[in-house]
DNA sequence: CGAGGGTTTGAAGTGCATCAAATAGTGTGG
DNA sequence: CCACACTATTTGATGCACTTCAAACCCTCG
């Protein structure tokens, strides 16, 4: 496990948590006290940051990298709830939940991340309705998301659920034919979609020979757009582009 | 379809909406005006209330009486998100969503319901912090149990969900051995749990053979609890008695 | 080159869905 | 109170999708 990160970025911390949309219309004051609590953290891949109830003294930005949000069961096996990158929020919702962790937290690619108080961020929300009101449409946003994700589980297939997973990572105005690098390993995607990665492998074979796509190695290349949109989003009910949280 | 409620509640309107975790501690200028709005509403069973995407103009909280929230895609396949009842709200957050419902809804049996402007709520939360943590801690609630709806669909069996939606119908200090009664339609149990009518038919059966359960029509007897937390929440991250949404 | 993890492929099994039909339960009008 | 219609539920037979177990392949990295 490396202990030395790929690509540490350099950002200042100040310059990070002032790009979050949850912390937007902060007023100064306030906006100092995070700043001055903010710690820096380089964390490998493989770092498990915390587990399912463990006490929440932190919440997590991604600054780069990524990491996954699971929950595991006594036997083992475990349910991937998301995956989270850069710019993404973690561990927050503790603040409502007893301040306990309700999933556990992996790094699975060098990751940087800033590490925040909870109880700054509880004391905060109680004070500054702005800040309340950015929670509010950040919980939103991801409830909105779940529920996709609860359906997607329900009415698609494998080979339908990898390609959701592969239109949600173009970017809207990208050209046809569209290049896309995956951005983690398959094994872990399969298990993101809810699948194994034997399941995934045929899966996406079958993909590839209905809708044309064309797969090397980590690379996707996605030449006929609309074949994929009509393969996948008939079978779900927000079509393409299904913006995706911001 | 019946046009005349069995049950019609008589609670006056304010002594419900009094009585919502959502607005405790609200000044009584702000309550007073949500009074002001409420409407009663008694709803027939099999009504639909609103389709997904429609513009929200209202959220409701159920006084009584059961309703679905759903998706539904153009192949008319439909995945059950949740299934709320009295005590519930929904719609609400409409007001973080481009003002429009993110899930179709529809009264499974006769019920009565308050319905109040979405346009009201949105400039109550935004003028009062109070509203606005109890508006994120209901959303935090809601977050957690669909992590846990993805974990059960990730994780568990056809059998396995059954008991455990069995377990979360049991009061905390009921007294072995329960009694049961399914709150709705076992064909919407089976959707809400995401499986088929016939399959819910014979995983109950299943369920019974291997935990000893009775189930008579709509009503169910649990004789042994523990046999029943033993096979269904092995399999889950969480364990009975898994406190469910207040 | 060789070790080890990620990925693919093959063969066999399991769980759930589907289609079809029987049965039970409920509300209706006579 | 009964016969009927209609819906909910169960049961049976069959098929498909996904999993499991096993082995091969590939790629990276020391």
């Amino acid at each position: 496990m490396a202990t030395v990160l790929k690509h540490p970025s350099s950002l200042p911390v100040g310059d990070v948590i002032g790009a979050l949309a949850l912390f937007e219309g902060l007023d100064t004051p306030a906006f100092e006290r995070l700043n001055a609590a903010a710690q820096r953290l380089n964390i490998p891949k493989g770092k498990l940051l915390h587990l399912q109830d463990d006490p929440a003294d932190y919440f997590y930005v991604i600054v780069q990298g990524w990491v996954k949000l699971f929950r595991e069961t006594l036997e083992g096996s475990e349910a991937i709830i998301d995956v989270l990158t850069s710019g993404h929020l973690f561990g927050e919702n503790a603040v409502f939940e007893n301040d306990c962790y309700s999933c556990a937290a992996e790094a699975i690619e060098d990751t940087t991340l800033i590490s925040l108080p909870t109880a700054l961020l509880k004391e905060l929300i109680a004070s500054s309705n702005q800040l309340a009101l950015n929670m509010l449409s950040s919980m939103s946003r991801h409830r909105l998301q779940q529920h996709r994700e609860i359906e997607h589980l329900n009415v698609q297939n494998a080979p339908q659920r990898i390609g959701c997973f592969l239109l949600r990572l173009c970017k809207p105005d990208q050209p046809v034919p569209v290049t896309l690098h995956l951005p983690y390993d398959k094994t872990l995607i399969a298990s993101r979609l809810g699948m194994k990665p034997e399941t995934f492998s045929r899966a996406l074979a079958k993909l590839k020979e209905q809708t044309g796509i064309r797969i090397v190695g980590p690379t996707v290349y996605i030449d006929r757009l609309q074949a994929l949109v009509s393969y996948t989003c008939n079978h779900c009910s927000t079509s393409f582009p299904c913006d995706d949280l911001g």
